[in-house]
DNA sequence: AGTTGACCCCTAGCGTCACAAGGTATAGCG
DNA sequence: CGCTATACCTTGTGACGCTAGGGGTCAACT
C-alpha cells in the first residue's frame, strides 16, 4: 500500500478484495496484484507474501478452487468463485457497506461524494 | 459487534473510532464504549478487553492525554486529545475516507449513498 | 443481610492475519 | 552471462482485537 494508507488498515477486507476481484472470472495470483494496483492507481499494491497465503486460506475455506495450466512455459495457478465464494462475495460486500456505513456515522465525516 | 459485522474488521480503524469520540470533549473508558454503542444504534458494542488496551496504547503513543478523577465513590480515568491526538485524528479521517473510497471502487458496489 | 446488576478499572494469553524476507524457476533481452 | 519480468512458494514476526478472567463501588431488590 502506498500514498499514506498505512498497511494494517486492510486486516479482514483483503478477502472481500480478493472475491472481488476472481469474481470477475478466473484469475492467477499474480495478475490479481497487477489488477488490485490497476483498479486503484497504485493505492493498493500488495505483496506476493500477503496475497499467495490469502489465496491458499480462501482455498481451504472453500471459498475458491484452483486449477494449474501452463502459459509461456510458466506454472500458473488459477482461482475461480465457488458457489460458497459467490454467496461469501455478496454476503462481504453487504458488510463491508454496513460497516462503511457504520465508521461514517462514527468519525462524522462531511457527506459521502457520490461516486462518478 | 452485532448484526452480521464480524470481528476482525475493525483491526486498524478502532483508534480512529476512540480518537473520534474523544474529539467531542474528554471521556472515561466505559463511556467510550456506551457513546460508540450509542452511534451506531448498538451496531458497535466493543467489550472491555478491547477498549481498555488500546486506549493505553494511544496515550502511550502520545496521542491521548489521562487523568484521574472520582466521581460518586467510583474511579475514573478521563482521557482528552494531545496535540499529536488532533493531527492524527484529522490523519485518520483522511486515511480512512481514501481507503473506503479505495476499497469501494474494487469491490464495485452501487454508488455510496449521501449520508443524510 | 445477601444478591444482583450497573458502573468502572485492569491484565495475561490466544488466535488471526498482513507482511517482510527469503527461496525456486522460466523467458527474454542486453 | 547478468538483469528484469513473470510466477509460484514458505517461515517467521509483530500487531492487535478479543476471551476470560481479576479488581472494586454503589443502589435496588429480596
Amino acid at each position: 500500500m502506498v500514498d499514506g494508507m498505512k498497511a494494517d488498515i486492510l486486516k479482514g477486507h483483503l478477502d472481500l478484495l480478493l472475491l472481488a476481484i476472481v469474481e470477475g472470472g478466473p484469475q492467477h495470483g499474480y495478475a490479481v496484484i497487477e489488477e488490485l494496483r490497476r483498479r486503484t492507481e497504485g493505492a493498493i499494491d500488495l505483496p506476493e507474501g500477503t496475497i499467495y497465503p490469502a489465496l491458499h486460506r480462501l482455498e481451504r475455506a472453500g471459498l475458491l478452487r484452483s486449477s494449474w495450466s501452463e502459459v509461456n512455459g510458466r506454472r500458473r495457478r488459477s482461482y475461480s468463485l465457488t458457489t460458497g465464494g459467490k454467496k461469501a462475495a455478496r454476503e462481504k460486500r453487504r458488510e463491508w457497506t454496513a460497516f462503511a456505513l457504520t465508521v461514517q456515522r462514527v468519525v462524522g465525516a462531511p457527506a459521502w461524494p457520490t461516486m462518478a
